[in-house]
DNA sequence: CCGACAATTGGTAGCGCTACCATCCCTCTG
DNA sequence: CAGAGGGATGGTAGCGCTACCAATTGTCGG
């Protein structure tokens, strides 16, 4: 029986490939996928059958034959987040020249959409995925340890991996500005804060820790919102900080765009930075050492562990998972002109 | 013969749900994708086997019986630069609650990388793609006119689509703020640019234009780079435009990033902002208005370029072309405080 | 010199789904 | 009341590839 007219738009299969190279289907596909078991000879043949007919394997027929596709799932919580927007280059470059692709997924901080997502990812049977944070919903969880391929939580860690795990500690980070600021001479240490997602959260939890620690803790310094962070939130939050405690004289940022924002608005005010008031944010992005004054934030390896995500999955996908499943990047402290105030005349502690 | 065992890990297939549902399996798929073609009762019977066994439809099977995967190929040159994260953003959310996904691919500015990965995203054969810009190299153009799919070209408009096409001229932007510096009293205005992939190129050309109508133009006042851009960049051009040109009393930037590091260089050089130097940018971040002083720039709409190019994309899938196959966006000049220089005692021309 | 064993190659039978066409049943027309 | 026409449903045959196993060849130790 004639088979039905091409569906494809008539683009060459390994049949066709195989045709030419005068050899079978199968040893056409092993030449592409594992070169070492055909013989040069037929390789070498094979090879010039596909540039002949410009062959492209069918990445569906492909997934679908082996049950397995050559993606990667990836969920993040925001794409216009510069730190996710790195974590993404990062992995983006870990992939080298895999035949691997990236399957990107917003999940806009909301664990709903990330338990939807997971759901049409897994749908495809992805060879990896990668996950944002370890505050997945149960339902997430669930899904993610019954998925039957490697699975890696970036960004932060915890007890609890459910395999494999690559970020630092947001509460020490925030613990770390802190405590900065404090052996730095202020006391009225404010935090702001945007979004206020579980991470941070978790920078809170260590500003306040270090705050109790020195006896400075009080609730009014602290001012957050669950609306997304940028620049002018940061202008507008830090207005209501001062105007909750007048006396504040140090702010730390949940983020770099927020940290900005208290910047222009201390210039606009003509609160001088940083004997007025000490400014520090959280990520360090390139803006902060340039700023004037340079503004103090706590740099952390976001490219980093994009890329190293990707390699902790290569290596599960190959067989070989790493010998650490939970990798602690930790972070830098970078102070700056933005908090070298030196407490009454004392020295600020070296180094 | 019995059946090899299940290779997908006993997920439950279509013939699961079919048996379940005492219904064919075409019946089953056809009240996935087309309910109205199924009369109500057996669509309501099917929709509770569903439920009951779990069954999420296998995309790879569907996308290789179908001959169409339900992807829309999305390239960008940079997935960090804030201009394509809004881009991207936008067209996850024109996705709205349609079974379509995104795959994205970043050519890093790099023709070869856009012709490599068309390749890639052919394979799986498209839905839909989305590429950046009107620059693609002719083997790249050749790949996109034999897609066999809509094919969206972003952020620009040309004269000769491949096929759709949404965005606005650099040109027009470029000459649009170089002149409104002009109108403003400022004589040696600069040009400071990264990157300068073809759209800067082109903000350049608009900018020459106007210098050139006005009777200003001199290459010295040009400082261009192909590093990537970035806020310490725009410093460190900001500098070299000043060693070259001391007179310099304006700078159009190329984007806001180096605009901002313009702005904190002429702080810390106590250069006073507009009166002595006055500061232009290209996107209009919301950093911009938010920056002490508030800084000028020309507002891209680039998350509703994203939004709407899925919505050509998705119009042209159901076969419903849109009239308008080339839509130009426009843009809108945002002039600040950082260009608000009154010229020779003159008031600048109302708006 | 023979059987064992590895290396290389190929055939067959699906993977889970949908395009195509056939069938069935109902309603409507003349 | 026969026949036409249309809507709903189902069967069959692949989509292009790979897993599994069989077949063939060459190599080696005993």
């Amino acid at each position: 029986m004639k088979p039905r007219s091409r569906r494809g738009g008539g683009r060459p299969t390994i049949a066709d490939v195989a045709r030419k190279a005068g050899v079978g289907a199968i040893t056409v596909s092993r030449a592409l996928r594992e070169p070492e078991r055909v013989s040069p000879e037929l390789r070498e043949q094979i090879a010039r059958a596909v540039d002949a007919l410009g062959y492209v394997p069918d990445r569906n027929a492909r997934a679908l034959a082996s049950a397995r596709a050559d993606v990667i799932g990836v969920l993040v919580p925001s794409l216009t987040n510069n730190v996710f927007a790195e974590v993404v280059r990062g992995i983006y470059d870990g992939l080298g020249d895999t035949h691997l692709q990236v399957q990107l997924g917003n999940t806009h901080y909301s664990g709903l959409e990330e338990e939807r997502l997971l759901q049409v990812f897994l749908s495809q049977k992805p060879s990896a995925l990668i996950v944002s944070g370890i505050d997945q919903t149960p339902a997430a969880r669930a899904l993610l340890e019954s998925a039957g391929c490697p699975v890696v939580q970036i960004m932060e860690i915890g007890p609890d991996p459910v395999d494999m795990m690559i970020g630092f500690s947001h509460l020490e980070g925030g613990r770390a500005v802190t405590r900065h600021m404090i052996e730095a001479g202020y006391r009225k240490v404010g935090f702001i804060g945007a979004r206020m997602d579980p991470r941070s959260q978790r920078r809170l939890a260590g500003y306040r820790a270090a705050m109790e620690a020195a006896g400075l803790y009080d609730v009014r310094l602290v001012t957050t919102t669950t609306t997304p962070s940028s620049v002018s939130l940061g202008q507008e939050l830090f207005r209501d900080a001062l105007a909750k405690v007048p006396t504040l004289d140090a702010v730390f940022c949940n983020n770099d765009d927020l940290a900005l924002g208290v910047l222009f608005e201390a210039n606009r005010a003509a609160l001088a930075i940083p004997s007025k008031v000490g400014i520090a944010g959280f990520n360090d992005l390139d803006m902060m050492h340039v700023a004037f004054p340079s503004i103090t934030s706590v740099r952390t390896p976001r490219y980093e562990i994009g890329r190293q995500a990707i390699a902790m999955a290569r290596a599960a996908i190959a067989g070989k998972r790493p010998a650490d499943l939970v990798v602690d990047t930790g972070f830098e402290l970078m102070a700056r002109e933005s908090t070298a105030r030196h407490p009454d005349g004392r020295r600020p502690p070296a180094p």
